[in-house]
RNA sequence: GGUCCCAUGGUCAAUCGGUUAAGACGCGACCCUCUCAAGGUCGAAUGACUGGUUCAACUCCAGUUGGGAUCACCA
């Protein structure tokens, strides 16, 4: 036995495989030729981000496009941050989009025959790679604390040299087997470091999926690939994981670009294929004039949560962040009349390489479209969840009478042009308030907004001839009452006539309609009145006109 | 600071050397209309800068500028 040998063996006397036995756990898969196997990887660390989403869903439909795999890894290492619960928040808001994984961790139990997915319960696999690595010399110990990293970056700001543990700087690198035996035997605590043979003047490449060639130096740190709690650091769990996942494409955000270099470095010390990568770009904000990524803590829309919250049709916000992986995308919903993500072919070559601000008002146009082309029981069912949910108070009238909520929801859904009064559920109540008498009292009560242009007296009387009106009969008959009795105290019943003459009417027949609209709506503006008052009733409407005549 | 990524209207962006430089959101005007939400028509608005290659550059190359990312026993 050499001395690595016995230093591996010193190490870790638990670990009995090799690398050779995990080849044959995790054979290559047998796929057709394109397919891709994609995964998304998040630490448990908090809730869905937006980028994130991003990510999970270029991810999943690349792979499923491609005839692929999709799998969800849970990138739970960091012990210190991870947050209880939140790996099935993850799993739970990723499925409300509809991204279910076709094999990976799941709280339940893993599903699919290349786990664990949870890195927490890979430290044998990780191990078994590492000690490997010892046994080839290209990995040692590492004995320095913190301080003494400290103390040599101190030096190499002091000289302007590239700060890291590499080259003269690997304190450790050197020390001889019997050095090493002694200080494991003594208790020091130690981490494993890689042993690059890289050179920094030199120059690596990979291709990336959306960018195109990358060149960047080669890696020459010794970086740790196994922590103090004996559990690896995400540049050596990537590379390992996603060699015996057989992952063929890695999708992750751009800020891992510059470690790519170290990722490849350990690939080639292994002997081992690299994935391909896809770089993505990430989702930018407007701060002060100055683009920087979505931030959680800065920015509620960061977190998946505030668009769920704020009732937003998960389908809106992934064809919103589908427009910004490919923006063909917009322009074939509007030729295929269409927002089915699953019909779109989606290609992560045509990928725009740089960070989209995110636009709200793009998001409220994609969500107004979804909404109104929903399919009434639809988007009753859904409203109502969402109440449950988030509105007691709108969720207790929708209980009491459901039929009521649905005719409202009703209004101008049947249309060609179908209304589009709503981006988000919340935006629901306020507007339809009114058809609820207590919430029409409370705006009588305070006073009615009223125009100006008409005296107390002429109102009342107008008021009064309104009571008459037509109750199941159709638009048109409606109409023309209005129009008689708009007639009947002076208000043009044709615009033109009113354009051409205005000082000789009280005003035009908007003007007219606007006071039964006032009066029985409380605001100036609703949907198509004669509807509005199909539904409140005769009964609640001359109550109405009464009381408004106060 | 080193390294890398990015650069077409306010925003998302098409163009794979030759176009009157698409389209969408937003914005404005007009039309329709009982108001509003829509819908229709029209409109304003874009190649960061400087060189080079080429008959021809938004497109290729270099530099400048600007923005972003990254330099941990975090991912």
């Amino acid at each position: 036995m050499d001395h690595n040998e016995e230093l591996a063996e010193l190490l870790f006397p638990e670990i009995k495989e090799t690398i050779a036995d995990l080849e044959q756990r995790f054979p290559l898969r047998n796929l057709p030729e394109g397919a891709q196997v994609t995964r998304f990887a998040p630490s448990p660390t908090g809730f869905l981000h937006t980028g994130s989403l991003f990510t999970a869903m270029v991810s999943s439909t690349y792979a499923k496009q491609s005839g692929g795999v999709y799998c969800f890894r849970l990138e739970d290492t960091d012990t210190k941050r991870t947050i209880e619960g939140s790996d099935r928040d993850l799993i739970d808001q990723l499925a409300y989009f509809g991204i279910v994984a076709d094999e990976g961790y799941f709280p339940e139990g893993d599903r699919g025959a290349y786990g664990p997915y949870r890195q927490s319960d890979r430290a044998s696999i990780y191990k078994t790679v590492i000690k490997e690595l010892i046994r080839q010399g290209r990995a040692y110990p590492d004995f320095c604390t913190p301080e003494d990293l400290d103390a040599i970056r101190k030096i190499q700001e002091e000289r302007k040299d590239l700060p890291g543990y590499y080259g003269v700087y690997a304190r450790d690198r050197n020390l001889s087997y019997e050095e090493r035996v002694e200080r494991i035997q003594k208790g020091t605590p130690w981490v494993i470091r890689f042993k690059s043979f890289g050179d920094h003047e030199k120059k690596t490449k990979f291709t990336d999926l959306i960018r195109g060639e990358i060149e960047l130096q080669e890696n020459d740190t010794d970086v740790v690939i196994l922590k103090s709690d004996g559990l690896p650091t995400y540049h050596f769990a990537h590379v390992v994981d996603d060699h015996f996942m057989r992952t063929t494409c890695v999708t992750r955000g751009e800020e891992w670009i510059p470690s790519t270099p170290i990722h490849l470095d350990l690939f080639r010390a292994l002997g081992w294929k690299p994935t391909k990568y896809a770089h993505l770009p990430s989702i930018m904000k407007l701060d002060n004039g100055n683009k920087r990524k979505l931030s959680k803590r800065k920015d509620p829309e960061a977190a998946v949560s505030y668009f769920l919250d704020a009732g937003y049709p998960p389908e809106a916000l992934k064809v919103y962040l589908m427009s910004i992986a490919n923006s063909s995308f917009e322009e074939w919903t509007i030729a295929n009349k269409s927002f089915d993500l699953n019909a779109f072919k989606f290609s992560i070559k045509k990928m725009s390489a740089d960070g989209a601000l995110f636009d709200m008002d793009k998001l409220n146009y994609f969500a107004r479209e979804i909404i109104a082309k929903m399919p009434l029981e639809e988007e009753f069912a859904l409203v109502r969840e969402y109440a449950q949910a988030h509105e007691p108070a709108f969720f207790a009238r929708i209980e009491e009478n459901p039929n009521y909520v649905k005719k409202i929801l009703n209004i101008g859904k049947q249309d060609k042009n179908p209304r589009k009064d709503y981006a988000k559920y919340s935006d629901i109540y306020p507007l339809i308030s009114f058809f609820y008498a207590d919430e029409y009292d409370k705006v009588a009560e305070a006073g009615l907004p009223w125009n100006g242009k008409l005296s107390h007296e002429e109102i009342v009387a107008i008021l009064e001839a309104f009571k008459s009106m037509p109750f199941g009969t159709d638009e048109n008959t409606w109409f023309s009452f209005i129009k008689e009795v708009g007639a009947a105290h002076r208000f043009a019943i044709s615009n033109k006539d009113y354009k051409a003459n205005p000082e000789a009417y009280a005003g035009s027949l908007s003007d007219c309609a606007e006071l039964l609209r006032i009066a029985v709506v409380g605001r100036a503006q609703s949907p198509n009145l004669h509807e509005v008052l199909e539904i409140l009733g005769q009964a609640e409407v001359l109550r109405r006109l009464e009381k408004a005549k106060r």
